[in-house]
DNA sequence: TCCAATATTTTTGTATACAAGGGGTTTGAC
DNA sequence: GTCAAACCCCTTGTATACAAAAATATTGGA
């Protein structure tokens, strides 16, 4: 009801970090950035914090806000870390999940393979999206469910790379449909271990990955 | 070099809150602080933002900022997702430690024990700490190993009541070196387990926790 | 021309002043 | 006596002013 301007301002820069809008090693001007939104640098400094906090950029003491991208190597790190959690979640969504959640989770598969169909993207990130976060809902641990969430916006600049890589969109499809499946048989280790092989970075998505790394390296991540 | 006022505030409050000062449902207030540390509320506020960043404390927009211990459901909760994150963390120290790693880690466990035959609890704490973030590190992944630390010091007011238990150190002593085995024989599920065992609370230890949690829930987490 | 030392400017960090919302209290009506 | 509404005060949120540190430009010397 009462928007403070400090979280309005969290959630623009927020989104113009995770659709890539910052180059690597980019300082956020405080007082640019505090004109461009019409607010004072206090509620932006605050804004700094929280996106700090969440990994999201980093803030070096008397030099400012920085977007620092992580390395390939820490990358891997990243989508090992949620591979891992999301198999957790899929072990206990598995045995806890209820039926209206299968029911949820199956139309987002069917919109996201209607988005791919439509070549609608942006919808398919939205309903890929919800996939994941019922599924995080659906282990019944609320605390694992909001580090998932939060690891997962935290990955998000990054994920549209790998989706981005030839026929990754359909193969993630047939995965989620795994997911699904093994979801409904109530077998928490088949869950585990497909949502293990969907998030992690591994195999021939290893060599995928670092080439469209290398292509943004210099670029904006675009 | 250039010690900000805001992250000496944040680590002494910090420190208030991990030693269990304030108790349940407590508000913090911001003047009060901030002239008890002698500073204006600007780096006050600040600290307050990472810290509920940490999870340490709660903001409520317009209430100010909340000490808002966990329920004991969201308590096993979060330790249940700790008990994860240290075998995780195992696991892939198992592969990875280095000789020198394992040397720290019997030493700590020796400090340990040390701490215990002589009554000095503190110690035992501190040297209880360093046992699970050499391990963290060992495990290879600087990502997960910043995480794992995180959630440790979150999880760090609550630790004391599991060990306050009667006949918790001596028996959480005997899986440290349980899990010391399991490292030196480089059997990544053995680590795994012996941790996930380490840190869970299940078995009797749910029942002993739940006692400790009963008695200090109306009184501060001392 | 290049380097270093210093001056200047820019930017962050902190304090303070001001605005505005929420909680509590008081007062009035039923 | 109890409930509700209006008012006041206290607290948080935001803006701005000021201080201090870092980055940058400038000037002097070799």
């Amino acid at each position: 009801m009462s928007p403070r301007i400090a979280d309005s301002v969290r959630e623009r820069i927020e989104q113009m970090i995770v659709t890539g809008e910052f180059a690597d090693g980019e300082r956020l001007d405080e007082v640019k950035l505090a004109e461009q939104f019409g607010v004072s640098r206090t509620p932006l400094r605050e804004a700094f914090q929280s996106l700090a906090a969440s990994g999201l950029l980093t803030l070096e003491a008397r030099r400012g806000a920085f977007i620092r991208h992580p390395d390939f190597v820490e990358l891997v790190e990243m989508f090992e870390v949620m591979a891992e959690i999301e198999a957790m979640c899929g072990f206990r969504a598995a045995r806890r999940v209820t039926q209206d959640q299968m029911v949820a989770i199956g139309l987002t598969i069917d919109a996201c393979e209607a988005a791919i169909a439509m070549g609608d993207f942006d919808e398919y990130y939205r309903e890929n999206e919800k996939f994941h976060h019922l599924l995080y809902d659906a282990s019944g641990n609320r605390f694992l469910a909001r580090e998932a969430a939060r690891l997962h916006k935290r990955l998000k600049p990054y994920r549209r790379m790998q989706l981005r890589t030839s026929g990754r969109m359909p193969q993630s499809m047939r995965e989620h449909r795994t997911v699904y499946a093994a979801l409904q048989r109530g077998d928490p280790k088949a869950t585990a271990l497909a949502l293990r092989l969907h998030v992690a970075i591994q195999g021939e998505r290893f060599n995928d990955l670092m080439v469209s790394y290398r292509q943004m390296a210099s670029l904006k991540t675009g």
